[in-house]
DNA sequence: TGAACCCAATCTGTCTGACAATGTTATAGC
DNA sequence: GCTATAACATTGTCAGACAGATTGGGTTCA
């Protein structure tokens, strides 16, 4: 006479070294720890109530992750990319969001497709209304869009470039006339899934990432380190 | 009357938990320690001199990389990949290697296309050879090449992939033909850079890594992990 | 004989505390 | 005001410890 137990399953507490660095992730992310911040080991303990080994865990972590720096001997810092290397992330990933853009008009199912549209609506209707939400939906989009392509690697990968210029993207929506020109941008590539045109959409998403760059960049300034303070 | 110090400068000892990471990587990708193995952490030590910390502080590096994996509660094991994890890794690694060869046509400077043409070289001579030879030069052919697209970020994820097939990698060497097979579709490739035609240079670079992809993955079982043991 | 159960050994995940080496900052002297 | 030295802070690393989870073996019971 036991009641059924369902989905009770306590959900076996993440490690704390992956809580941690998903709590620095967030704070990186979000711009909450800046590009070139130093990060002390003993106020991450403190921040995250974890002990030293699990945060330096965690360093090394976000550090293969490219997020953070180490600088040795001289303790982690927040990575700072300099001009350069954002050029070199968006270039790849506009390869990469082609290649995702392509497999999903390949093989979406139709409920994926269905996301997608929802995605795109929730995109529309932010677009004109507010800028943060309007990146919020964008990202919801992506990540339709992304598990769509039916590959983890490259979910994963995508995932990781998109962190790392994610500091660089907040910049884009200051730009005047930018998020139409992005939403114009977007619709070309769900109209190209739409036809099930995988060259097409493709050839969509990467003009959209190399606009996104192209945008980003501007406010850039050439040698030095991105948002330096 | 100093005598001049040139480069002696005494290249700061790197850190024992990079030490720690490269030792292991090296083991991983020679089969040394092979797919599926338990990694206990005492004998890690042992096998390193380094702590248990240092140690830790290294899996959670190969983990992000992928050449680990951390079973919650029951330690850490090398990756093995299942095949479908494997035939995503040659679906990312044709599009990145394609857009490597790509940029290189594009951009490389004569120096680069130099060297790219003296590595193929060693390809050529040590194809007919002998296997294990054959594989450390096509290594060094895709570093020259890797390195001549001018992308570090490309470079660095490129790495990384061919990392987790190396494993693979081995397997198609004992494919009878395959050596002669493989180094036409590189001449291809070389053809295409010679040429200046970054996108013949790309199809090309993209079939080579097809071909050795459905090579590599005949030796493999469906489900089950790939050298499971 | 075979299956279920329990216990001991093992190993991980995590913490505390410690230390030398290296930077950094502040202070004192010129 | 500038340099040199001293005091402090922080990292990189280690040793030791302990609870909890997992595993394998042995034992009991059918």
């Amino acid at each position: 006479m036991s009641i059924p137990l369902g989905d009770r399953r306590v959900q076996r507490h993440a490690p704390i070294r992956e809580q941690v660095a998903a709590i620095l992730r967030d704070a990186i992310v979000n711009m909450e720890l800046r590009p070139g911040q130093v990060l002390v080991e003993r106020e991450l303990c403190e921040m995250t109530s974890a002990s030293r080994p699990s945060v330096r865990e965690a360093l090394r972590q976000l550090e293969s992750e490219g997020l953070v720096e180490s600088r040795n001997g001289r303790g982690t810092v927040v990575a700072a990319p300099t001009r350069e290397q954002a050029e070199h992330l968006y270039e790849v990933r506009a390869e990469l969001e082609g290649m995702a853009a392509e497999l999903f008009a390949e093989r979406a199912d139709e409920q994926q497709r269905a996301e997608l549209r929802a995605a795109f609506g929730s995109v529309e209707e932010s677009a004109l209304r507010d800028g943060r939400a309007m990146l919020a939906a964008k990202d919801r989009l992506y990540r339709v869009l992304i598990a769509g392509a039916g590959n983890p690697i490259l979910s994963e990968m995508l995932g990781g470039l998109q962190r790392r210029v994610t500091q660089l993207r907040a910049l884009t929506l200051t730009s005047p006339g930018r998020p139409t020109e992005s939403l114009l941008e977007i619709r070309a590539i769900m109209a190209a899934i739409e036809d099930r045109d995988p060259a097409a959409a493709r050839a969509a998403a990467i003009v959209h990432v190399e606009q996104a760059a192209r945008t980003a960049l501007t406010f850039a300034d050439a040698a030095s380190p991105l948002l330096p303070h």
